[in-house]
DNA sequence: CGCTAATCTAGAACAAGTTTCAGACTTGAT
DNA sequence: ATCAAGTCTGAAACTTGTTCTAGATTAGCG
């Protein structure tokens, strides 16, 4: 949010992608101890109280060596989403929701990482209000995201090669996803109302799906 | 963002309710001033364009009394789009979109809405960043947006009493609708998948619809 | 081991949002 | 017209994200 001028390049997607110079020992640990701090502030107050120079002494680091590896609070944060997705996809994947339809499959997956952000609301406040605010200098990383989430809709929709149309679907429930949980978290949705905006949105699935029979 | 501590109350819920202690002249024109402002400077660069100091010096206000009438940047930027908005659903009420069925309307508005914001995609950039990243103290203000933009495809739909799920279903519309614009301001999709995706969703309102038949 | 480039640290400095304050100006009621 | 209450102004101060710098440390290499 506040930036002198120039705002580009430079930067180079850590984590998002896998590869990168790999870093040291000592550098995995740093950057372990890092989203680790920002995932406990963050757990606390939300997006205000993750403040960098707190985040840096937390994880015993610099500030300057915090902004390398994290050029800004946002793409801390979205990283700190991106380790919270994998957990997130690694305990979908042991007990998947079962459920008669897609549709019906991927609700109660939804429901369930509801329920899970429910737990923590301050930890999801600061992740989603910086997913949904990062400007296109967090493209790479929010993608990653998006990629990461679409990987998990699709599987419990049980699918291996989406049409276009099935795509665009998915791509409609992300949108849901995220903002429905913004209006939960400024409190301006209920629980219920999301819970049955998911479900009105899953339907979507079923109408994209020319699965059973055909001409 | 950047806030002390506090952070409540106090703030008198301006325009987004045409009630409150009424301006008087001088003060309504301070106000238009303060918006076009916003709106002049959002145009240009974007959220990050629109700065505080900057507003009150062209809108010929002092630091303290933009503050007094808009309590925060985020408070100034939604205010900014309910006024937009407020033109917007002028212009469409005179030659609403014509279609066959509801979803058609709905998407022919929204794109029409779209195009609009493609002329100025810095200062749409400004007004949903500002709307998205809202926190609760902003509630009372995105409310109103929100049920501004209800009104806009709720006419487009042609209904005057829709049921639980067709309200459902149009909360859904405005969630993809956010988070699509989002997705295409921070270059993440093309215009074409906005399309797509506002297409998509619109279909759910055919669903949602038990309107010309019935037992 | 000894060197060099890269990385890290502490801390100052800067930018922009927000708050505060003393004094000047308006407004509304008497 | 006059007074009290409420507004507005200009300027300084404070907060937190971000950048910069000079000097230690570390990693990789011959």
């Amino acid at each position: 949010m506040n930036a002198k001028v120039n705002k580009v390049a430079k930067v180079e997607a850590r984590a998002a992608v896998p590869d990168s110079p790999p870093l040291t020992e000592r550098q995995e640990a740093r950057r372990r101890r890092i989203l680790h701090a920002s995932a406990q502030l963050a757990s606390r107050g939300g997006f205000d109280a993750v403040q960098m120079r707190e985040v840096a002494e937390s994880s015993q680091v610099a500030l300057g060596t915090l902004y390398r590896y994290f050029p800004s609070k946002i793409h801390l944060l979205v990283a700190t989403m991106q380790d919270q997705l994998e957990h997130m996809h690694g305990t979908l994947r042991k007990k998947p929701p079962q459920g008669e339809t897609a549709a019906e499959r991927v609700a109660k997956t939804l429901m369930r990482a509801f329920r899970a952000l429910q737990r923590e609301p301050h930890l999801a406040d600061a992740m989603v209000r910086a997913l949904t605010f990062a400007d296109r200098s967090v493209s790479p990383e929010v993608d990653q995201v998006s990629r990461q989430t679409t990987a998990i809709v699709l599987d419990a929709m049980g699918l291996e090669h989406p049409t276009p149309e099935q795509l665009s679907a998915v791509r409609v429930i992300e949108h849901t996803w995220h903002s429905a949980l913004i209006t939960w978290l400024s409190g301006r949705a209920s629980i219920a109302q999301v819970k049955i905006d998911i479900e009105t949105v899953c339907r979507l699935i079923d109408l994209t799906a020319p699965a059973s029979e055909g001409p």
